[in-house]
DNA sequence: GACATCACG
DNA sequence: GACGTACGTGATGTCC
């Protein structure tokens, strides 16, 4: 018996997605209690269906109702504008695998449950909502979304149904101060920063509400934008009316979405007590079945496996976890038994996952085998090409070990497995594991990271790696793999140890991994910094991945020449200083450089160390050579030549990778204790840049054939975060004005008018403007600027006087620190400051680290922000983004798409900090570009 | 393996 | 009143 809908009838529209986020983000991360199955959103929306359902509304009751959610990320509005929604965060990994059953869930509740490939939600929401008006009906929308408030009106109204206001036509006007009918004039003028709506700049909803009003619609507004008196607003809108009228075109809501059903088929129906039960109790939510069967009068279904239950708000307990001793290892040998443990593994959703490789550079080194771990004390180690040494006779090749599968077909069968978005692999240290993977075409995903699970719960508290981890978490000292590989003339490669005694070491690497995870990650909501994990650490590892696998081609030609050129140099600069010496030495021995100096030629200031050797550090002998001595200045020289040819010119040959012919580092994620990355073997963030010689060293580092290199860099990040943190009008205006702010700074300290400003007083500014940064002190600012503390401190009091903030953020930031042990990034990062109870001189680190974690964290936060959201944004361009320098991002990109691919990295580098934290300061990027990095820089 | 030195942000 | 000091990294060469 079905109702046509028409007059009378009243249509529920639910805007599933949003109802999924809240879902999520309310809750816990609570998983599933017999196979560890992310199923928090779930519960949540189910909850919330639940309570729906249950809501009496009298007479005002739904007679019809629908939830409608996204499909794809892509729609129409993408073509129209490749940025729209480009700010948006990538979906956290747990929440991925939920989606579907989202759908599921809505069918098991018995409403109906729609989506549409290419359009958003809204644009079905509006479609229906018109129909439902022209058939004389009234709509209510369960949203509390902004962009749907244009349909307001004529029977149609929203309600919010978190604040459970419901918002009509004044509700409206209220917001947007015009009604429904200019809501999308209003919108497309101010943007929208959270979608990415450009909008016309400098222009918010007041103004753009008091332009509408005044115009009547935009269209009038435009054509007669002449008549506006303010000059600047009559400018910006005639300059960017297309881009005005684009975003018109994207926050108007589709009404004719192509649909395949009509409203007659919402009609509201009973739950199926047969449908919904079953399915409640698949998710194991005890709680919400029990009050579902009381509803239908029925028996509560018995869940065996314990309260993974939506109402549970404390974190999950780690389960309990057999002794080590008690362990079981398998090596698996043939496919019946990886069978059995694919099986396990699917029936699980989950799966600790390591590699054994030949050695420690990701891209040279051979797989050797794989652990598997699904249950603790329960592991396998599958050996693929272990070798049995020829130690009888030298020139016999090793050959394969018996009793192994072929790694192709070993491969074949797990690929499916680790590339299941509905299985989650977990790592520790994943990044190198998912570069072994990806050299053997597996593209793994979606991961978890113990290691950047315990950076996130304990940055700046101890160290990451396994054994650490293990050891203060599992009570446990992993079995060393020193005694397996030996050292020295008997080292061997993993390949080459025996398999019986490679299966419980590597097997136990995969359980420990198990183990860790499971006791480490539900810390991590308590602890607050899921956000941290799931948006700052855990997306960045395939990023990452990609940067460090593609390299950054070098010339090894240019880096010999230069090699040859210094050593010469520095052959004569040798011989001059042996010459002024009086006797031949080391002159790479700062012990021995110190004798001669201050015992031998008996100079003043030889004051040693806490060693007993003289200090000769590049300052002591600055200031001897000011003073008129020959050879701390040529050693000075010598050491300039000789840093740049060992760790530069001659070590930077040794990485090139012969079969790509490029350079290809790693970056730490879970080294620098604030959030930023660390580069190694080779680090590329500390190539020379300012000295001009060292400089040319950058020239190698050079463009493929018909490519450019680009670097975008923020201006004074560091500054700028400040200036919005402590929250120095001064600063922060300075910032939004253009100013060249260590010019600012002077004159603000000095009393000097900008237009005398002069370089001396400038470079002194800066230094504190730095000084502040790193928790300033008059010892630390006098030596840096070589002027008399008394006066240094002069300074910093005057700074204080003039910046009163800075000084409440700095004793406020270490106030934090003490009270709680940990200071925050503006995005949550939490970094330990435990030595700052200490006594003593370290104390002192402490405070100055406390106070510019937060600063530098921020910084990193963002770039890192940049980065991950950079793929989806880049992705249509002939390019690749290639290295990152903590505040700088090098790309390398076809000479035709160049402008291009700096317009869009710059755009999303400048709103990387969108929408979760709003800025006081703009960010802005440097662009340059050149054959070489030199020149690009 | 500790230490000193020096390259970068 | 003494302590000793700018923040964060990684690579290299000496020397024990």
């Amino acid at each position: 018996m079905s109702l046509n809908f028409g007059k009378g009838c009243h249509l529920h529209l639910i805007d599933g997605s949003a109802f999924i986020f809240r879902a999520y983000h309310a809750l816990p991360p609570l998983t599933r209690k017999s196979d560890g199955l992310p199923i928090g959103a779930v519960a949540g929306f189910c909850n919330m269906l639940q309570k729906y359902i249950e809501e009496d509304n009298g007479p005002d009751a739904p007679t019809h109702a629908a939830v409608i959610f996204d499909k794809g990320s892509h729609t129409f509005r993408n073509d129209m504008y490749d940025l729209y929604k480009a700010n948006r965060d990538a979906m956290p990994e747990d929440l991925r695998p939920q989606m579907p059953l989202t759908r599921r869930a809505t069918e098991a509740f018995n409403i109906a449950c729609e989506e549409l490939e290419g359009y958003e939600a809204d644009d079905i929401i509006a479609t229906l909502a018109v129909q439902a008006r022209e058939a004389g009906g009234r709509v209510t929308i369960i949203s509390s979304d902004k962009d749907l408030m244009q349909l307001v009106g004529g029977g149609i109204e929203m309600l919010d149904a978190m604040k459970n206001r419901r918002i009509d036509v004044e509700g409206v006007e209220e917001k947007f101060g015009v009604g429904p009918d200019r809501v999308v004039d209003v919108q497309a003028l101010a943007g929208d920063s959270v979608d990415n709506v450009p909008g016309a700049p400098g222009i918010g909803i007041k103004t753009a509400a008091l332009l509408i009003n005044e115009y009547g619609d935009l269209e009038s507004l435009l054509d007669r934008a002449e008549e506006i008196k303010q000059p600047k607003r009559r400018q910006t809108l005639i300059e960017h009316r297309a881009q005005i009228e684009l975003s018109k075109k994207l926050v108007q809501l589709d009404c004719n979405t192509p649909l395949e059903f009509t409203l007659d088929d919402l009609e509201v129906r009973d739950p199926e007590p047969d449908v919904l039960l079953p399915f409640l109790t698949e998710m194991e939510f005890r709680t919400l079945s029990k009050r579902v069967a009381d509803r239908f009068g029925r028996e509560a279904p018995e869940i065996q496996s314990g309260p993974a239950t939506p109402n549970a708000t404390d974190a999950p307990s780690t389960p309990e976890q057999p002794d080590f001793a008690d362990a079981h290892y398998e090596c698996v040998r043939d496919m019946a038994a990886l069978e059995t443990w694919i099986g396990q593994i699917r029936k699980r959703g989950y799966v600790a996952v390591d590699t054994e490789t030949t050695g420690l550079n990701e891209m040279r080194v051979d797989l050797v085998g794989i652990s598997l771990c699904v249950e603790a004390g329960h592991a396998c180690y599958i050996p693929l090409i272990h070798r049995e040494g020829a130690s009888d006779d030298l020139f016999a090749e090793d050959k394969l070990a018996d009793g192994q599968l072929p790694i192709a077909d070993v491969l074949a069968a797990l690929k499916p497995v680790l590339e299941d978005p509905a299985i989650l692999k977990i790592g520790q240290n994943m990044k190198y594991d998912a570069k072994i993977f990806a050299r053997n075409g597996i593209d793994i995903a979606p991961i978890d990271d113990t290691m950047l699970i315990s950076y996130a719960l304990h940055a700046g508290l101890h160290g990451h790696g396994m054994d650490t981890l293990s050891e203060r978490y599992l009570d446990h000292t992993p079995i060393p793999i020193k005694p397996l590989l030996g050292s020295g003339k008997s080292a061997r490669t993993f390949d080459l140890v025996p398999i019986d005694e490679a299966v419980p070491y590597a097997a136990e690497d995969a359980d420990i991994t198990l183990r860790l995870w499971q006791t480490l990650k539900p810390r991590l909501h308590a602890a607050k910094v899921t956000r941290v994990y799931e948006r700052l650490e855990r997306p960045l590892v395939p990023v990452l991945a990609e940067m460090e696998m593609h390299g950054v081609k070098v010339d090894r030609d240019t880096l010999s020449r230069m090699s040859n050129a210094f050593a010469q140099k520095m052959a004569g600069l040798e011989a001059e200083i042996h010459a002024l010496a009086g006797r031949s030495f080391n002159v790479g021995s700062p012990k021995q450089l110190g004798e001669i100096l201050f015992d031998e030629m008996s100079l003043e200031g030889g004051k040693k160390g806490k060693t007993g050797a003289y200090a000769t550090g590049a300052d002591v002998l600055e200031d001897l050579a000011a003073m008129g001595h020959e050879l701390p200045a040529r050693v000075l020289d010598w050491r300039g030549l000789s840093k740049l040819k060992s760790t530069y010119t001659d070590a930077l040959q040794e990485h090139i990778n012969p079969e790509t012919g490029r350079v290809h580092t790693s970056y730490l994620i879970a080294g620098a204790n604030t959030g930023r990355l660390a580069s190694s073997d080779p680090n590329l963030q500390n190539i020379p840049v300012r000295s001009e010689d060292g400089r040319r060293i950058r020239e190698a580092f050079i463009a493929d054939e018909g490519k450019t290199l680009i670097s975008l860099d923020y201006s004074q990040i560091e500054l700028r975060i400040l200036a919005h943190i402590a929250n120095i009008d001064a600063l922060k205006q300075a910032f939004r004005d253009g100013q060249d702010i260590h010019a600012m700074t002077a004159s603000e300290m000095f009393d000097v008018p900008l237009d005398e400003m002069t370089p001396e007083i400038r470079r002194q500014a800066k230094a504190i403007n730095f000084g502040v940064i790193y928790g300033i002190s008059g010892f630390g600012l006098a030596r840096n600027l070589r002027i008399p503390r008394s006066e240094a401190q002069g300074f910093i009091d005057r700074y204080f006087e003039r910046f009163p903030g800075i000084k409440q953020y700095m004793s406020d930031t270490t106030e934090f620190a003490k009270e709680h042990g940990f200071v925050r990034t503006l995005f949550g990062r939490t970094i330990h400051t435990p030595e700052i109870a200490a006594k003593g001189p370290r104390a002192g680190f402490a405070k100055r680290a406390a106070i510019n974690a937060p600063i530098q964290g921020t910084a990193a936060d963002i770039i890192r922000r940049a980065m991950i959201r950079m793929p989806d944004a880049i992705n249509d361009l002939p390019c690749k983004m290639l290295l990152q320098v903590h505040d700088e991002l090098i790309f390398e990109v076809d000479h035709s798409a160049a402008d291009q691919l700096i317009d869009v990295a710059r755009t999303v580098m400048q709103n990387a900090a969108d929408p979760v934290v709003k800025l006081d300061v703009p960010l802005i990027v440097d662009a340059g570009r050149g054959a070489n990095w030199a020149e690009a820089h």
